[in-house]
DNA sequence: TCGCCGTTGTGAATCGTTTCAACTCTGCCG
DNA sequence: CGGCAGAGTTGAAACGATTCACAACGGCGA
C-alpha cells in the first residue's frame, strides 16, 4: 500500500540513501540523478512518512500554541504572527484550546509532550506552573505569551496591561470624567486584575476620582450586557460617567445595553467608553469604541523568536523577556463633553 | 536524553514486550507487574513517543480539520462538535486554516499527506478537487464540509443553502416587504451563491416583489459596513424594504451603517434586515437581528461519524450525503411595520 | 512422574527515514 | 603508470514502539 524510499530507489535504479539524498541535500547528487529519483517519486507518488522522519530525528519541527480561545481575534492574530515567523524557521505551527480549563490545557500539553514538538507557545491558565516545569525537563522550550511571569527561567513575551489600564483611565480623566466604573472579570484571571490595577494607579494620582467594580463572569458580550443593564441604571443616578471595560467584547455588550431599550443613554454625552484590544468589532460599533491596541502580531512573532532563541540557550542561563507597550486608539465614545454636539 | 521502553523494561526488570503489554493491554498482565512497571514509568518520567508508535501502526490518530476562518464561529463550533465526537473514538483533532486560498489548503493538506493523518474534514476552497482526490487515492478518507458536491463517491455534510435563502426571503415577504436587497459576495463563493438562489426562489412566486443584488468582496464587517452606506439611501429613496444579507457580519455591518450617522433609518420601521449563522453578535446587536441557524456542532459530529464509517466502507460505495435543514429565528430586526410602535 | 493446559512474559523483527563510514569512479599530476 | 583528490553513491545501523510466535512456569489429572 505505502510507497516507500525503498520503492523509488528500486524504480529509480539507485540506493536509498541516494533517494534521501536527493530529497534533503539534492545539490550533493548529480543532475541526470536527481532527475531519475524525481520521475520515479511522481510515478509512485511517493510521500514522505512524516513520523519515521520524526522518529529518525528525534523532534517534530511542529511548534504547538496554545491560547484561551480560538474564537478571540486577539488570539487569531497571534497565531498569524506565529505562523508567519515559524514558516520562515521552516517550522509548522499547530493550535489548540485549553478554553480557559486547566484539564484541557494539560491534556493538549500531555499530547504535544508525546509528539516531540519543537517547542510550545503557551497562554498560560492559572494553573500551568507544573505542566510547564515538566516540559522543561524534558528539554522542550517553553515560552509564556501574554503573560509575564515571575520565574526568571522561563522566556515570556506579554504587553504592559498595568500600563494599558493606566493609560485607559487617565484618558477618560483627562476627558474630564471622574466617577469610573470598572467592567471586567473573573479577577483571578491575572490580565483583568492588572487593567484594573493600571486604572486604579491612575485614579490615585487625581483628586475626586473613584473606580467602582462591577464583576463579570467571563469575558463575554452576553456579560457586558447583563452588567451594562446595571451601568444604565448608575449612569441615570449620576453615580458613573465613564466605564472601562477589560476587554472590547465586555465594552460592545455595555454599549448595546446603554443603548437599547427604551430611553437610551448617550454615548459619550452621558458616560464614556473605553474598551481594551482593538478587535474590529470596536471600531464598526454603532458609537466607534476607543480601545487598548496591543501588538498582536508581533507578539506571535516576538513569540516564536524567542522559543528559537531558547533551543540554543545555556541550561540555566536566564530568559528573556519581552514586554510591549499597549497604545490607546481615540474613538468616538470618549469625546469630552465640551467638545460633543448635544 | 529520552527514556525510551527499553529503560523502563530494564528497570522494571522485564521485558520491552511487557512493558507495551502495560501500556496498551494491562488486563493481560499480572497486577503486580503492572505496579512495578507502572512506577517505573514514574520514576522516570517516561513519556511513549508518538512519531515510533505511529510509525508502526501505519496512520496517526489525529483527524485534520481544515477550515476557511478560524476566527469565524461558525467554524469553531463546527470544530467543537467534531472534537468532542472524535475524543469518543479515540482521536485528536487538529485544525488548519485555509484562509479562503487555494494555495494554502493545498499546502495543509500536503503537509497531513505526510503526517498520514487517520482522515481530513475539509471545507473546501473552490479548487480543492485535484488535492481531494489525491488524498483518496493515497488511502486518506476524506469528508467535504458545508459543501455538497456532484461527486457522489466522496462524502458530505452541508447544510441545504437553497432552503436557508428562501425560508429567509418568504419571511421577509410575509412581513410584507416587496423590495428586498441581497447583500453578499463573491458569489463564486457557493454558498453565497446558493443563498440568492433560494432567496430568488421565493421572489419569483410572490407577485410584484423584486430583489437587488449588492455584492460584496468578503463576508465581513467591513464590507457590511461599506454596503450598509448604500443601502441607507436606497432606503430613502424608497428602493429597499429589505436587506437579506449573506452572513450576519455583513447584516451587523449594514445595520451600523444604517442606525450611524445623522438621520438614521429605522430597523425594522423603514427597513427589516436579516442575517446568516446565527452568531452571538446578532442576538446582542443594537437591534436584534433576525437569522438563519445552522446546526454547527452537529455538523461537525456528523463529518466525524461519516469519517468513521468511510474507513470501512468498501472501494467504490457511494458515500452517505448528509444535509442538514437550517432554522430561521427571528428577532425585533424583521418585526412587521404594522406590529411596530412608530 | 508425565503430559497438558492456561497464564505470563520474552525478544527479535518490523515500520520508513536519515546518517555516515566506506567504497567506486574519474581525471589529473608527477 | 602509480597515487590521489574529490565527487558521487552505497548500504547497514539507528531511532522507539508494537507485535507475535514461542518459552517458561505452575498446577492438575492420570
Amino acid at each position: 500500500m505505502a510507497v516507500s524510499v525503498r520503492e523509488v530507489a528500486q524504480r529509480a535504479g539507485v540506493s536509498v540513501g541516494t533517494v534521501s539524498n536527493v530529497l534533503n541535500r539534492p545539490d550533493q547528487v548529480k543532475a541526470t540523478t536527481v532527475e531519475r529519483v524525481r520521475e520515479a517519486i511522481a510515478e509512485l507518488g511517493y510521500v514522505p512518512n512524516a513520523a519515521a522522519r520524526q522518529l529518525r530525528a528525534g523532534q517534530s519541527t511542529t511548534l504547538a500554541l496554545v491560547v484561551l480561545d480560538v474564537s478571540n481575534p486577539f488570539f487569531t492574530d497571534v497565531a498569524r504572527g506565529a505562523e508567519a515567523r515559524a514558516e520562515e524557521a521552516g517550522l509548522t505551527v499547530t493550535l489548540a484550546n485549553s478554553d480557559e480549563s486547566g484539564a484541557r490545557e494539560r491534556k493538549h500539553l500531555e499530547q504535544f509532550e508525546t509528539q516531540r514538538v519543537a517547542g510550545v507557545l503557551l497562554v498560560p491558565t492559572a494553573d500551568a506552573g507544573d505542566s510547564v516545569a515538566r516540559l522543561r525537563e524534558h528539554g522542550i522550550p517553553v515560552v509564556l505569551v501574554d503573560r509575564s511571569t515571575a520565574d526568571a527561567s522561563v522566556a515570556s513575551v506579554a504587553v504592559d496591561d498595568v500600563a494599558g489600564g493606566r493609560i485607559a483611565a487617565e484618558h477618560l480623566l483627562e476627558g474630564g470624567r471622574r466617577r469610573l466604573a470598572f467592567v471586567g472579570g473573573p479577577h483571578s484571571i491575572h490580565q483583568v486584575a492588572d487593567r484594573y490595577a493600571g486604572a486604579d494607579l491612575a485614579i490615585a494620582k487625581v483628586d475626586g476620582s473613584s473606580m467602582v467594580r462591577l464583576d463579570t463572569e467571563a469575558l463575554t458580550l452576553e456579560e457586558g450586557m447583563r452588567v451594562g443593564a446595571q451601568v444604565r441604571d448608575m449612569v441615570r443616578a449620576g453615580e458613573v460617567d465613564a466605564v472601562f471595560a477589560a476587554n472590547d467584547l465586555l465594552a460592545i455588550g455595555v454599549q448595546q445595553a446603554l443603548l437599547s431599550g427604551p430611553d437610551p443613554v448617550s454615548i459619550p454625552g452621558d458616560v464614556a467608553l473605553v474598551g481594551y484590544d482593538d478587535i474590529s468589532f470596536a471600531a464598526a460599533a454603532v458609537v466607534p469604541i476607543t480601545s487598548v491596541r496591543q501588538p498582536r502580531r508581533a507578539i506571535g512573532t516576538t513569540a516564536v523568536e524567542l522559543l528559537l532563541a531558547e533551543r540554543e540557550a545555556a541550561e540555566g542561563a536566564t530568559r528573556d523577556h519581552v514586554v510591549f507597550q499597549p497604545e490607546l486608539v481615540v474613538r468616538a465614545s470618549t469625546q469630552t463633553p465640551s467638545s460633543q454636539t448635544v
